[in-house]
DNA sequence: CGCATTATGGCAAGGTATTGCTGTATCCGG
DNA sequence: CCGGATACAGCAATACCTTGCCATAATGCG
């Protein structure tokens, strides 16, 4: 049985990249037998899905650090700062685990992001009085002037990133693209 | 008018935010006023995509590299070997040009993960007798067979990260991160 | 034919992702 | 109170992302 559903989805996979392959050149076209249910279509719409989240982080990181290249920032610290002047976490700052499970980044790649921050002074970094483990992280007076001059680049970028989207279809993805983080979170 | 929209754009982010603190804790909510064609709402819905475009590629990065450890490959180098085990790829391989393109990855990125992958004997390097700069990339045989041995694993992993995703989700979901792809692509 | 330009791939440097491990702080039960 | 278990953050090692630059090969024009 686990035999035969490899050959089966070798076999499926085949024609897959087929189709793959001609994404390559951005040919808008649609999935063969999209939504038949069948279990290797199954494959083939998630190696897709899969291969196009990897292919579009990529171009995300790369396009995204140069809109903000000016504040001398990359996107990894972007979401940080972003992270850390919310309301809700400026005044009393963030703790490394709480800033972990936001981002969904693990406590080393962190630990590395937050040293860069608070080296270009956007970001302090306080032990907890209650609790000696605990550092609270909050931006720096610069840190906070620099997150308000990045946020004009930063609708810049988003304009024209999604600038053949309908406002449905930008809710749309962020909708499925939450439920695919909670899937993967409980992974 | 640009100090107006970044204040603008400030006060909306703040609101955003303050949406984004709830979901950290992975409640399913609904944007407060998806559709209305608001620029600054736009700016919500986009932050909110770009956000759980990041969290979802760094979740995706960890689990799928767990799930195909048994045979000591990283996501990434699944990716490569996907793509060199396309049967429009497999003969006659493909340079490292074609592989840049496909993988939307730098040729100094790819570079280093064609080296892992050809230490690991997954794949060769010849150089391409027509034309001298370039390097013709294929599996080699234990490539082949490592690939193969994958794809229960990958199977098994796609099927788990989508289990509550429906067949016409899942295709909504590949065709809106294609969109996205061709767009960062172009920028 | 020769030279300037373009194409291809790889070294170097820097930033960020992971897991493993460790030191310090806190908590809880005997 | 003390010791074992748990929590928090950071060092170490490894893998992968980017841009800058360089050596070699190929192309096109005068």
């Amino acid at each position: 049985m686990r035999i035969a559903k490899s050959i089966n989805m070798l076999l499926y996979f085949y024609m897959a990249t087929k189709t793959l392959t001609r994404q390559t050149k951005m040919v808008d076209r649609r999935p063969a037998r999209a939504g038949d249910g069948a279990p290797d279509a199954r494959f083939d719409v998630a190696n897709r899905v899969f291969f196009r989240l990897y292919q579009a982080s990529n171009l995300m990181h790369r396009t995204g650090t140069r809109a903000v290249s000016d504040h001398g920032a990359t996107t990894q610290q972007w979401a940080v700062m972003g992270a850390l002047a919310r309301p809700g976490a400026s005044a009393a700052g963030l703790s490394v685990k709480e800033l972990m499970a936001f981002l969904c980044v693990s406590r080393q790649s962190l630990t590395l992001v937050l040293g860069r921050v608070e080296g270009l002074g956007l970001v302090e970094r306080a032990r907890l009085e209650s609790d000696g483990r605990v550092r609270r992280i909050r931006l720096t007076a610069l840190g906070r002037r620099t997150w308000r001059a990045m946020l004009a680049d930063i609708g810049a970028y988003y304009t024209a990133a999604l600038t053949d989207f309908s406002p449905a279809e930008a809710d749309t993805l962020f909708r499925l693209l939450d439920r695919l983080t909670k899937s993967l979170g409980q992974m």
